[in-house]
RNA sequence: UGGCCCAUGGUGUAAUUGGCAACACUCCGGUUUUUGGUACCGUCAUUCAAGGUUCGAGUCCUUGUGGGCCAACCA
């Protein structure tokens, strides 16, 4: 395999190391186990690219498992949205899990304990019971009922199973140690009374088993070999291996629990929670609003599969505190968009500019490259007449010899035309710039082979056709956050540090043809950057998100 | 005051059993260019600190320092 070339990152360490101590390869198997409360975001890209990079690196199966043991949160909606996501990522799992299938096994693992003498039921409120559990520097104290009869757990447990209680006031607890310094390892709670319907199991079961006491015994069901996910974790890894121990049977596969740090992205937030937050107090329209570090708002600002997924190879996976700048996300989604994105002109602040020695009334359709990354790509024709925008910022009175665009008496180029020389302009009664008078030489047609075409003039400018130009709704983004790590500040919400200006919706002129663009298209608008149709575009009124600028060395020497 | 984890350029990751600190991005400078894009070239680190082991330490040991996590009937 080609990934023999590249460097190992730990967690592919440790799947070596086990496959060098004779672990057989054969039963190396993996998943990706999100829980159904919201959509996944650019952190469970990393996720899923590690959990499904390793299945295709040893050809083992991955599980997409949902985690779905608090109805409280969960939805079929999120269910399907995540589906969507990691195909869309490019990724195929062998077998569509979910915790809650495990409910019945669960809950006969959990009589069993019970029967050994290794759960209880806990009557206690919740307030109780946390003054009991100690602090980090402090044992806990044991519940009253921690040593209540087999025969009375059993019938309690079976009154919670049955919906004799109401909620909060029993739980089945595992008997561990209260005096341990591992907080989680003081008889932890595995089920709880939920008297809601699941998305699933509906009104089946009225109590509900707790992550830990469900995730490593999924695993184990499932066979997983190997069970990634985030370092707040742990923590959990010493009850992990506790309630593994419960029901481990040497001749199966003992999973193992690795973690590995959460990749942070600059200028956003990385959490469901904080995501859903923004979602609800409308900082953003939806889960999928093109500002928003979710893959589904990453695929309707235009990102493709192929960029995210660069994305996450060169981050890589580790244990330390990161943030990631988002330059290193932008550099993928350019890189790959400038191979494939068909180029096109596109006048966002427009200025018109009239050829004065055009005649009045004619019009041609010139040769446009599509792509010169890309030959096959072919070429088009574009409208040109005697009245068409420029930008306004590709126009100076005066300017110095930096400013290689249009100036009064010098030259440049339009794109797939000719060369214009600015002649004069005329402005509105506040001084503004309205309208610019050139005259161009009708010899210097681009591709026309002349001599004139061949001149060297010094800047090329995009420009579309006024009486030609599609008028479009055009989406412009920043950043979400002013701040690099606005969920990191102590004593300050990371809400604070909302960009107010993270959206600027503008009227742009395009080259006619783009009136064809369909939804999630995606085009480069020559000198500007990426853009892509938004699903909210209609055959009456198209509607562009910018994805991305392109690289702008002019606008750090402007700044000088 | 307890336990667990981590520390390599501006950012993110690498570095066979201890053996010339590498790759990508960013920044800065340059070449090419009918996109100030792309492509190409170049500059930017004595690996948190102090000791120790060793012919040799980013890697092993000790002690510090700094950061993160742990007391939800969340996952």
């Amino acid at each position: 395999m080609s990934d023999d070339s590249k460097p190992l990152n730990f967690i592919e360490h440790i799947v070596e190391e086990d496959l060098a101590n004779n672990f057989p390869k054969e039963h190396l198997r993996f998943r990706f186990p999100p829980e159904p409360n919201g959509y996944l975001h650019i952190g469970h890209a990393s996720s899923i690219s590690l959990n499904f990079g390793l299945g295709l690196r040893y050809n083992a199966p991955v599980n997409l498992r949902f985690d779905d043991t608090n109805p409280a949160k969960e939805e079929q909606e999120f269910v399907d949205a995540i589906k969507k996501d990691v195909t869309w990522l490019g990724y195929e799992w062998d077998t569509e899990r979910y915790a809650s299938d495990y409910f019945q096994q669960l809950y006969d693992w959990a009589i069993y304990l019970v029967k050994k003498g290794r759960a209880y039921v806990d009557n206690q409120s919740s307030e109780e019971m946390a003054a009991q559990k100690g602090t980090p520097t402090e044992p806990g104290t044991e519940s009253p009922n921690r040593n209540r009869s087999v025969e009375e757990n059993l019938a309690l447990f079976n009154q919670m199973k049955k919906g004799e209680f109401k909620e909060g006031t029993h739980v089945l607890r595992a008997k561990i140690d209260m005096a341990s310094s591992n907080m989680l390892m003081r008889d932890p709670i595995m089920y709880r009374v939920l008297h809601k319907a699941h998305h699933r199991t509906n009104t089946d079961w009225c109590i509900y088993p707790m992550y830990d006491w469900t995730h490593g015994e999924s695993d184990y069901i499932e066979q997983v070999s190997h069970s990634f996910c985030t370092l707040e974790f742990a923590m959990h890894r010493e009850l992990y291996d506790w309630f593994l121990d419960q029901v481990y049977d040497e001749k199966k596969v003992r999973p193992k629990q690795r973690e590995f740090a959460r990749r942070n992205l600059s200028h956003t937030v990385v959490s469901k929670r904080k995501l859903a937050q923004l979602v609800e107090n409308g900082v953003v329209g939806s889960w999928d609003d093109p500002r928003m570090p979710t893959i589904s708002g990453l695929r309707r600002r235009g990102y493709t599969p192929e960029s995210i997924r660069n994305f996450t190879e060169t981050i890589g996976i580790a244990k330390r505190d990161n943030l990631i700048d988002v330059s290193l996300l932008e550099f993928q989604v350019r890189n790959h968009l400038n191979k494939v994105a068909p180029r096109v002109m596109g006048v966002l602040d427009p200025l018109k500019v009239v050829i004065t020695n055009y005649p009045e009334g004619e019009e041609e359709w010139l040769d446009a490259e599509n792509n010169p990354e890309d030959e096959s790509a072919g070429s088009r024709k574009v409208p040109f007449s005697r009245e068409f925008y420029i930008e306004k910022e590709d126009f100076r009175e005066e300017a110095n010899k930096k400013f290689f665009r249009l100036k009064l008496g010098k030259e440049v180029r339009l794109k797939n035309a000719y060369i214009i020389k600015a002649e004069s302009c005329t402005k509105d009664t506040d001084g503004n710039i309205i309208e610019v008078q050139c005259t161009y030489d009708p010899k210097s047609k681009s591709g026309s082979g002349t001599e004139e075409s061949l001149r060297k003039v010094k800047g090329t400018l995009h420009w579309v056709s006024i009486k030609h130009a599609v008028e479009a709704e055009v989406r412009l983004y920043d950043r979400l956050f002013t701040d690099e790590s606005p969920d990191t500040h102590k004593g300050k919400d990371f809400m604070d540090f909302v960009n107010p200006d993270s959206l600027q919706v503008i009227k742009g002129y395009l080259e006619p043809h783009l009136k064809e663009a369909k939804i999630g298209d995606r085009v480069q608008f020559q000198r500007l950057g990426y853009f892509c149709v938004d699903p909210d575009s209609t055959s009456e009124k198209l509607v562009f998100n910018k994805t991305v600028g392109l690289r702008d060395s002019w606008a750090k020497i402007a700044e000088k």
